[in-house]
DNA sequence: CCCACTAGACAACCAGGTTGACCATATTCT
DNA sequence: AGAATATGGTCAACCTGGTTGTCTAGTGGG
Protein backbone atom coordinates (compact mmCIF):
# COMPACT_ATOMS: atom_id res chain seq x y z
CA UNK A 1 0.00 0.00 0.00
CA UNK A 2 1.16 3.25 -0.92
CA UNK A 3 2.99 5.47 1.91
CA UNK A 4 0.66 8.34 3.08
CA UNK A 5 3.11 10.88 2.39
CA UNK A 6 3.37 9.67 -1.46
CA UNK A 7 -0.53 10.05 -1.68
CA UNK A 8 -0.32 13.40 0.07
CA UNK A 9 2.34 14.42 -2.44
CA UNK A 10 0.53 12.71 -5.70
CA UNK A 11 -2.82 14.59 -4.67
CA UNK A 12 -1.57 17.88 -3.97
CA UNK A 13 0.22 17.41 -7.37
CA UNK A 14 -2.97 16.42 -9.16
CA UNK A 15 -4.68 19.04 -7.74
CA UNK A 16 -1.92 21.59 -8.83
CA UNK A 17 -1.80 20.81 -12.18
CA UNK A 18 -5.40 20.95 -12.61
CA UNK A 19 -5.22 24.04 -11.39
CA UNK A 20 -2.99 25.25 -13.11
CA UNK A 21 -4.48 23.56 -16.50
CA UNK A 22 -7.41 26.11 -16.42
CA UNK A 23 -5.93 28.71 -15.57
CA UNK A 24 -3.63 28.00 -18.61
CA UNK A 25 -6.64 28.04 -20.59
CA UNK A 26 -8.05 31.29 -19.57
CA UNK A 27 -4.18 32.54 -20.97
CA UNK A 28 -3.32 33.94 -17.86
CA UNK A 29 0.62 34.57 -16.95
CA UNK A 30 1.66 31.65 -15.60
CA UNK A 31 2.17 32.22 -11.78
CA UNK A 32 3.46 29.67 -9.76
CA UNK A 33 1.97 28.57 -6.61
CA UNK A 34 4.06 30.67 -4.50
CA UNK A 35 3.07 33.78 -6.47
CA UNK A 36 -0.65 32.70 -5.31
CA UNK A 37 0.93 32.37 -1.47
CA UNK A 38 1.97 35.67 -1.79
CA UNK A 39 -1.60 37.17 -2.51
CA UNK A 40 -3.52 35.23 -0.05
CA UNK A 41 -0.71 36.51 2.43
CA UNK A 42 -0.84 40.01 1.19
CA UNK A 43 -4.81 39.85 1.53
CA UNK A 44 -4.81 39.29 4.87
CA UNK A 45 -1.71 41.79 6.09
CA UNK A 46 0.13 44.20 5.29
CA UNK A 47 3.35 43.23 4.84
CA UNK A 48 6.96 43.84 3.59
CA UNK A 49 9.37 41.91 1.42
CA UNK A 50 11.14 40.66 4.48
CA UNK A 51 7.46 39.48 5.76
CA UNK A 52 7.34 37.56 2.61
CA UNK A 53 10.49 35.99 2.59
CA UNK A 54 9.21 34.48 6.65
CA UNK A 55 5.69 33.62 5.68
CA UNK A 56 7.23 31.39 2.93
CA UNK A 57 10.37 29.92 4.55
CA UNK A 58 12.69 31.43 1.74
CA UNK A 59 15.38 34.03 2.43
CA UNK A 60 14.19 37.71 1.85
CA UNK A 61 16.26 38.03 -1.72
CA UNK A 62 14.63 35.22 -2.53
CA UNK A 63 11.04 36.70 -1.81
CA UNK A 64 12.50 40.22 -3.70
CA UNK A 65 12.70 38.15 -6.89
CA UNK A 66 9.26 36.84 -6.63
CA UNK A 67 7.96 40.41 -5.50
CA UNK A 68 9.55 41.54 -8.74
CA UNK A 69 7.86 39.58 -11.17
CA UNK A 70 4.93 40.29 -9.54
CA UNK A 71 5.33 43.77 -9.61
CA UNK A 72 6.67 44.28 -13.24
CA UNK A 73 3.03 42.40 -14.24
CA UNK A 74 1.53 44.66 -12.14
CA UNK A 75 -0.36 42.06 -9.83
CA UNK A 76 0.91 44.49 -7.01
CA UNK A 77 3.16 47.86 -6.18
CA UNK A 78 5.41 49.26 -3.66
CA UNK A 79 4.60 52.30 -1.26
CA UNK A 80 6.60 53.80 1.27
CA UNK A 81 6.41 52.68 4.69
CA UNK A 82 5.12 55.19 6.92
CA UNK A 83 7.59 54.72 9.63
CA UNK A 84 10.73 53.52 7.96
CA UNK A 85 12.71 54.29 5.70
CA UNK A 86 14.34 51.16 4.45
CA UNK A 87 11.33 49.72 4.64
CA UNK A 88 7.99 49.10 1.85
CA UNK A 89 4.86 48.12 1.92
CA UNK A 90 4.10 45.86 -0.90
CA UNK A 91 0.17 45.98 -1.75
CA UNK A 92 -2.07 44.11 -4.55
CA UNK A 93 -3.34 46.14 -7.10
CA UNK A 94 -6.66 45.70 -8.65
CA UNK A 95 -5.82 43.16 -10.73
CA UNK A 96 -3.98 41.00 -7.87
CA UNK A 97 -6.87 41.27 -6.19
CA UNK A 98 -8.89 40.18 -9.61
CA UNK A 99 -6.61 37.33 -10.27
CA UNK A 100 -6.96 36.27 -6.17
CA UNK A 101 -10.57 36.08 -6.68
CA UNK A 102 -10.25 34.41 -9.60
CA UNK A 103 -8.11 31.60 -7.99
CA UNK A 104 -10.23 30.83 -4.94
CA UNK A 105 -13.07 29.95 -7.16
CA UNK A 106 -11.14 27.92 -8.75
CA UNK A 107 -9.59 25.82 -5.69
CA UNK A 108 -12.94 25.80 -4.17
CA UNK A 109 -14.72 24.46 -7.73
CA UNK A 110 -11.45 21.78 -7.80
CA UNK A 111 -12.47 21.14 -3.60
CA UNK A 112 -16.01 20.66 -4.58
CA UNK A 113 -15.07 18.09 -7.54
CA UNK A 114 -13.29 16.28 -4.77
CA UNK A 115 -16.25 16.11 -2.66
CA UNK A 116 -18.25 14.72 -5.62
CA UNK A 117 -15.37 12.16 -5.83
CA UNK A 118 -14.77 10.67 -2.61
CA UNK A 119 -17.52 12.15 -0.51
CA UNK A 120 -17.90 15.41 1.68
CA UNK A 121 -17.59 14.29 4.52
CA UNK A 122 -14.66 12.40 3.73
CA UNK A 123 -13.47 15.62 2.59
CA UNK A 124 -14.08 17.09 6.10
CA UNK A 125 -12.46 14.66 7.76
CA UNK A 126 -9.21 14.65 5.53
CA UNK A 127 -9.06 18.81 6.21
CA UNK A 128 -9.77 18.67 9.57
CA UNK A 129 -7.64 15.44 10.18
CA UNK A 130 -4.62 17.03 8.62
CA UNK A 131 -4.55 20.25 10.49
CA UNK A 132 -4.91 18.31 13.58
CA UNK A 133 -1.73 16.13 12.51
CA UNK A 134 -0.08 19.66 12.05
CA UNK A 135 -1.01 21.31 14.95
CA UNK A 136 0.26 18.55 16.74
CA UNK A 137 3.28 18.11 14.97
CA UNK A 138 4.30 22.29 15.10
CA UNK A 139 1.73 23.72 17.65
CA UNK A 140 1.14 27.13 17.73
CA UNK A 141 3.49 28.28 15.70
CA UNK A 142 3.28 27.55 12.02
CA UNK A 143 6.13 27.51 9.61
CA UNK A 144 6.22 28.81 6.18
CA UNK A 145 5.08 27.05 3.63
CA UNK A 146 8.61 26.52 1.87
CA UNK A 147 9.02 23.58 -0.69
CA UNK A 148 7.15 20.91 -2.32
CA UNK A 149 6.09 24.04 -5.10
CA UNK B 1 -10.04 28.13 6.31
CA UNK B 2 -7.02 26.34 4.65
CA UNK B 3 -7.10 25.35 1.20
CA UNK B 4 -7.33 21.46 1.39
CA UNK B 5 -4.27 21.88 -1.66
CA UNK B 6 -1.94 23.43 1.21
CA UNK B 7 -2.42 21.38 3.91
CA UNK B 8 -1.58 18.78 1.93
CA UNK B 9 1.61 20.44 1.07
CA UNK B 10 2.19 21.32 4.37
CA UNK B 11 1.28 17.52 5.73
CA UNK B 12 4.00 16.29 3.26
CA UNK B 13 6.32 18.94 4.36
CA UNK B 14 6.37 18.00 7.91
CA UNK B 15 6.32 14.14 7.56
CA UNK B 16 9.50 14.70 5.19
CA UNK B 17 11.21 16.99 7.67
CA UNK B 18 10.61 14.47 9.89
CA UNK B 19 11.83 11.85 8.16
CA UNK B 20 15.07 13.38 7.12
CA UNK B 21 15.97 14.92 10.49
CA UNK B 22 15.68 11.16 11.90
CA UNK B 23 17.77 10.00 8.81
CA UNK B 24 20.36 12.72 9.40
CA UNK B 25 20.62 11.65 13.08
CA UNK B 26 21.62 7.80 12.20
CA UNK B 27 23.90 10.12 9.49
CA UNK B 28 23.15 8.00 6.90
CA UNK B 29 23.36 9.65 3.08
CA UNK B 30 21.70 12.48 2.39
CA UNK B 31 19.39 10.91 0.25
CA UNK B 32 16.42 12.94 -1.17
CA UNK B 33 13.20 11.33 -1.82
CA UNK B 34 13.79 10.91 -5.18
CA UNK B 35 16.36 8.36 -4.48
CA UNK B 36 13.58 6.33 -1.88
CA UNK B 37 11.39 6.08 -5.22
CA UNK B 38 13.67 4.73 -6.99
CA UNK B 39 14.31 2.51 -4.34
CA UNK B 40 11.08 1.49 -4.15
CA UNK B 41 10.57 0.93 -7.53
CA UNK B 42 13.85 -0.96 -8.25
CA UNK B 43 12.56 -3.63 -5.65
CA UNK B 44 8.74 -4.12 -7.53
CA UNK B 45 10.83 -4.57 -10.53
CA UNK B 46 13.39 -4.50 -12.76
CA UNK B 47 14.40 -1.60 -14.76
CA UNK B 48 16.71 0.52 -16.77
CA UNK B 49 17.51 3.96 -16.32
CA UNK B 50 14.62 4.69 -18.80
CA UNK B 51 12.22 3.13 -17.29
CA UNK B 52 13.14 4.84 -13.68
CA UNK B 53 12.58 8.35 -15.62
CA UNK B 54 9.44 7.34 -17.11
CA UNK B 55 8.79 6.31 -13.29
CA UNK B 56 9.64 9.09 -11.57
CA UNK B 57 8.08 11.21 -14.46
CA UNK B 58 11.53 13.12 -15.51
CA UNK B 59 13.72 13.15 -18.27
CA UNK B 60 15.96 10.07 -18.79
CA UNK B 61 19.05 12.54 -18.83
CA UNK B 62 17.47 13.00 -15.22
CA UNK B 63 17.43 9.80 -14.03
CA UNK B 64 20.58 8.92 -15.26
CA UNK B 65 22.24 11.84 -12.41
CA UNK B 66 20.47 9.96 -9.38
CA UNK B 67 21.42 6.34 -10.66
CA UNK B 68 25.04 7.84 -11.25
CA UNK B 69 24.76 9.08 -7.27
CA UNK B 70 23.30 5.99 -6.16
CA UNK B 71 25.67 4.00 -8.34
CA UNK B 72 28.76 5.69 -6.84
CA UNK B 73 26.97 5.99 -3.35
CA UNK B 74 26.70 1.83 -3.20
CA UNK B 75 23.53 1.61 -3.39
CA UNK B 76 22.83 0.28 -6.97
CA UNK B 77 24.56 -1.08 -9.60
CA UNK B 78 24.31 -1.77 -13.34
CA UNK B 79 24.11 -5.47 -15.20
CA UNK B 80 24.00 -5.50 -18.57
CA UNK B 81 20.80 -6.53 -20.30
CA UNK B 82 20.67 -9.87 -21.51
CA UNK B 83 18.60 -8.78 -24.80
CA UNK B 84 19.85 -5.52 -25.47
CA UNK B 85 23.07 -4.59 -25.91
CA UNK B 86 22.43 -1.23 -25.64
CA UNK B 87 20.61 -1.14 -22.08
CA UNK B 88 21.51 -1.66 -18.59
CA UNK B 89 19.63 -3.25 -15.61
CA UNK B 90 19.73 -1.21 -12.45
CA UNK B 91 19.94 -3.52 -9.32
CA UNK B 92 19.72 -2.58 -5.85
CA UNK B 93 22.87 -3.46 -3.90
CA UNK B 94 22.82 -5.09 -0.14
CA UNK B 95 23.26 -1.48 1.07
CA UNK B 96 20.69 -0.41 -1.24
CA UNK B 97 18.11 -2.99 0.17
CA UNK B 98 19.11 -2.38 3.39
CA UNK B 99 18.59 1.12 3.33
CA UNK B 100 15.02 0.54 2.14
CA UNK B 101 13.96 -1.48 4.33
CA UNK B 102 15.03 0.83 7.30
CA UNK B 103 13.70 3.45 5.67
CA UNK B 104 10.07 1.36 5.43
CA UNK B 105 10.47 1.07 8.68
CA UNK B 106 11.08 4.81 9.81
CA UNK B 107 7.82 5.54 7.20
CA UNK B 108 5.48 3.41 9.41
CA UNK B 109 7.02 4.56 12.64
CA UNK B 110 5.99 8.09 11.31
CA UNK B 111 2.49 6.88 10.33
CA UNK B 112 1.90 5.34 13.55
CA UNK B 113 2.48 8.34 15.18
CA UNK B 114 0.05 10.51 13.09
CA UNK B 115 -2.18 7.93 13.87
CA UNK B 116 -1.84 8.17 17.56
CA UNK B 117 -1.97 12.03 17.02
CA UNK B 118 -5.52 12.12 14.78
CA UNK B 119 -6.91 8.42 15.03
CA UNK B 120 -6.46 5.33 12.85
CA UNK B 121 -9.50 5.68 11.82
CA UNK B 122 -9.15 9.25 10.65
CA UNK B 123 -5.86 8.24 9.09
CA UNK B 124 -7.32 5.51 7.11
CA UNK B 125 -9.79 7.65 5.65
CA UNK B 126 -7.44 9.37 4.59
CA UNK B 127 -5.61 7.05 2.87
CA UNK B 128 -8.75 5.91 0.75
CA UNK B 129 -9.87 9.00 0.41
CA UNK B 130 -6.88 10.64 -1.11
CA UNK B 131 -6.70 6.80 -3.52
CA UNK B 132 -10.33 7.05 -3.97
CA UNK B 133 -9.54 10.56 -5.51
CA UNK B 134 -5.95 10.10 -7.80
CA UNK B 135 -8.32 7.10 -8.94
CA UNK B 136 -11.02 9.21 -9.75
CA UNK B 137 -8.71 12.12 -11.75
CA UNK B 138 -5.99 9.67 -13.59
CA UNK B 139 -8.24 6.59 -13.72
CA UNK B 140 -5.65 3.53 -14.19
CA UNK B 141 -2.61 4.48 -15.46
CA UNK B 142 -1.48 6.97 -12.65
CA UNK B 143 1.98 9.26 -13.77
CA UNK B 144 4.92 9.43 -12.81
CA UNK B 145 5.57 10.59 -9.10
CA UNK B 146 7.46 14.14 -10.32
CA UNK B 147 7.76 16.95 -8.41
CA UNK B 148 6.77 18.29 -5.05
CA UNK B 149 10.25 16.88 -4.11
C1' DC C 1 26.03 59.90 20.34
C1' DC C 2 27.20 55.13 19.51
C1' DC C 3 26.64 50.80 18.32
C1' DA C 4 24.09 46.81 17.20
C1' DC C 5 20.51 45.57 14.24
C1' DT C 6 17.43 45.49 10.06
C1' DA C 7 15.23 46.43 5.03
C1' DG C 8 16.49 46.04 0.82
C1' DA C 9 19.64 45.61 -3.40
C1' DC C 10 23.46 43.45 -5.97
C1' DA C 11 26.32 39.62 -7.22
C1' DA C 12 28.22 35.07 -7.33
C1' DC C 13 27.03 30.53 -6.89
C1' DC C 14 24.53 25.90 -6.65
C1' DA C 15 21.15 22.04 -7.37
C1' DG C 16 18.27 19.77 -10.04
C1' DG C 17 16.04 19.83 -13.56
C1' DT C 18 15.60 20.81 -19.18
C1' DT C 19 16.71 20.57 -24.33
C1' DG C 20 19.53 19.08 -28.07
C1' DA C 21 22.97 16.32 -30.31
C1' DC C 22 25.13 12.10 -30.77
C1' DC C 23 26.49 6.92 -31.05
C1' DA C 24 25.39 2.18 -31.06
C1' DT C 25 22.08 -1.15 -31.18
C1' DA C 26 17.13 -2.76 -32.17
C1' DT C 27 13.11 -2.97 -34.84
C1' DT C 28 10.13 -2.42 -38.68
C1' DC C 29 8.97 -1.92 -43.42
C1' DT C 30 9.36 -2.99 -48.30
C1' DA D 1 18.55 -8.21 -47.20
C1' DG D 2 18.81 -3.42 -46.73
C1' DA D 3 17.05 1.09 -45.62
C1' DA D 4 14.58 3.89 -42.56
C1' DT D 5 13.22 4.65 -38.10
C1' DA D 6 13.08 4.23 -33.10
C1' DT D 7 15.39 3.57 -28.61
C1' DG D 8 19.06 3.22 -24.53
C1' DG D 9 22.64 5.74 -22.86
C1' DT D 10 25.93 9.67 -22.61
C1' DC D 11 27.69 14.40 -23.10
C1' DA D 12 27.22 19.30 -22.99
C1' DA D 13 24.92 23.72 -22.73
C1' DC D 14 21.44 26.04 -20.50
C1' DC D 15 17.36 27.62 -17.22
C1' DT D 16 15.00 28.29 -12.87
C1' DG D 17 14.55 29.11 -8.38
C1' DG D 18 16.64 28.93 -4.74
C1' DT D 19 21.24 29.96 -1.63
C1' DT D 20 25.16 32.74 0.74
C1' DG D 21 27.76 36.85 1.25
C1' DT D 22 28.38 41.74 1.04
C1' DC D 23 26.93 46.38 1.00
C1' DT D 24 24.22 50.78 1.96
C1' DA D 25 20.96 53.44 4.35
C1' DG D 26 18.02 53.87 8.05
C1' DT D 27 16.44 52.48 12.96
C1' DG D 28 16.50 52.49 17.87
C1' DG D 29 18.11 51.28 22.63
C1' DG D 30 21.68 52.40 26.16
Amino acid sequence: MEPVPMLLAMTYRAMGDQFHDRLAQIGLEPLRPAHGYVFRFLKAKRATTVDIGQHLGVTKQAAAKIVNELDEWGYVLREPHPADKRAQYVTLTTKGRDYLKFADNLWSDLEQEMADAIGQQTLDTIRTGLAAYLQHVHGEDQPGLRPVW
